[in-house]
DNA sequence: CTTATTACATACATTCATGTTTGTTTGTAA
DNA sequence: TTACAAACAAACATGAATGTATGTAATAAG
């Protein structure tokens, strides 16, 4: 029985990962608290003392990690969109890459994709997708003004075919049963994609 | 009270698409069979009278209608591969207006992606994934023999693209709560990434 | 017209997940 | 060292969804 408070801090982190896990394999609903609490090695004693009920797991499940995009959206807004092409391109190397590495994330965008766009949950991932796209067409229509973006393309038509390349990569590959390499052929159709999207040399 | 033949199976019609709309909105796991009856206009003993139970209705629902991917592939299937990329042009544009045109196949369509791998309805969803997927590497294969897949893509990274384009389409345009039109962006980018497989003319 | 069966509604039993309460042990502060 | 609170386990109560069994009116067949 462990009492002390790292211990505690322990069992806490042993539950969210029990949680991760099993939600995304099973998916939330037909996963039961008590399959959680075993999975975690402790009873649902020790789960209804860390959280207040299953939806107060899913928030902390979220609050845990932060999103691929909202990663995104932090360094866009920090570094400044000078180059908006080749941000995007970093970006989306450094997205793919830790997004193939930790299987947190994938667990996480699996949960949230299975997830009903009227929960909570699903409120909060579509307002995170809407700021994502909202950064993309701001990209894009900085990418307009210099002249840099594909003149059949109207900046919101853009942003519509990053936001569809990216979220259907991770989405195929993870139905796909992780068939091809994200930072190999991943990053290559996603830097492809970008590339269609410069305007042609003068 | 009804009862004879046709009222019967007017019941049962209006049992599937209650199910149809309510699963898509509020989960599956969370709709209740009393709610899907009530919304019917009838109560459980009709549901239990026509459908064994849960597993059963959802089985109903996904032989209601094929989805969009076996439409394809039947096309592909009997008009031949002569010309892989008009033909890729042609269905995308079909699909693209028959999945914007019926409510129904948007619902079975949420339906399923909300669906865990490891459930019946999501391994059968994944099956034709993969069906899927397996046409369009053959139809890109017979294009590369043609010479006329772009020398810079395997045939399989190019049924990936393919692959991404269409279901991130799909996808985003749902969550973005049908924000743009799919038979005008939605063609228009499935055409420009059509064009972006073929070989540049000698 | 009778009878059997269809197409349900209603009532019931059971299971199962949840949330709560109570009990117990251990760290920790005074 | 004593007392209190943290960190659980275990037992309990409740409600909700499921599946089943029974009842019943209408239909269709003979």
């Amino acid at each position: 029985m462990r009492r002390s408070k790292a211990d505690a801090e322990q069992t806490r982190t042993s539950i969210l990962d029990a949680a991760e896990r099993l939600f995304c394999e099973c998916g939330i609903a037909a996963t039961p608290l008590e399959r959680v609490a075993r999975q975690a090695g402790v009873t649902r004693g020790a789960l209804y003392w860390h959280f207040k009920d299953k939806s107060d797991l899913l928030k902390a499940l979220r609050e845990r990690y932060r999103l691929p995009q909202e990663d995104l959206i932090a360094r866009a807004a920090r570094e400044g969109h000078a180059d908006p092409f080749g941000l995007l391109r970093d970006t989306a190397g450094d997205l793919l890459a830790t997004f193939e590495a930790e299987e947190s994330r994938q667990n996480l965008y699996m949960m949230l994709n299975a997830m009903v766009p009227d929960t909570e949950s699903g409120r909060w991932l579509s307002g995170c997708n809407a700021e994502m796209f909202g950064l993309l067409q701001r990209l894009m229509e900085q990418a307009r003004e210099h002249r840099m973006l594909t003149p059949d393309l109207e900046p919101q038509e853009a942003a519509v075919v990053l936001m569809i390349t990216m979220n259907g990569l991770l989405t195929e590959w993870m139905r796909s049963g992780k068939a091809f390499s994200l930072t190999g052929l991943g990053l290559k159709i996603m830097c492809r994609q970008i590339d269609s999207l410069r305007a042609p040399a003068a």
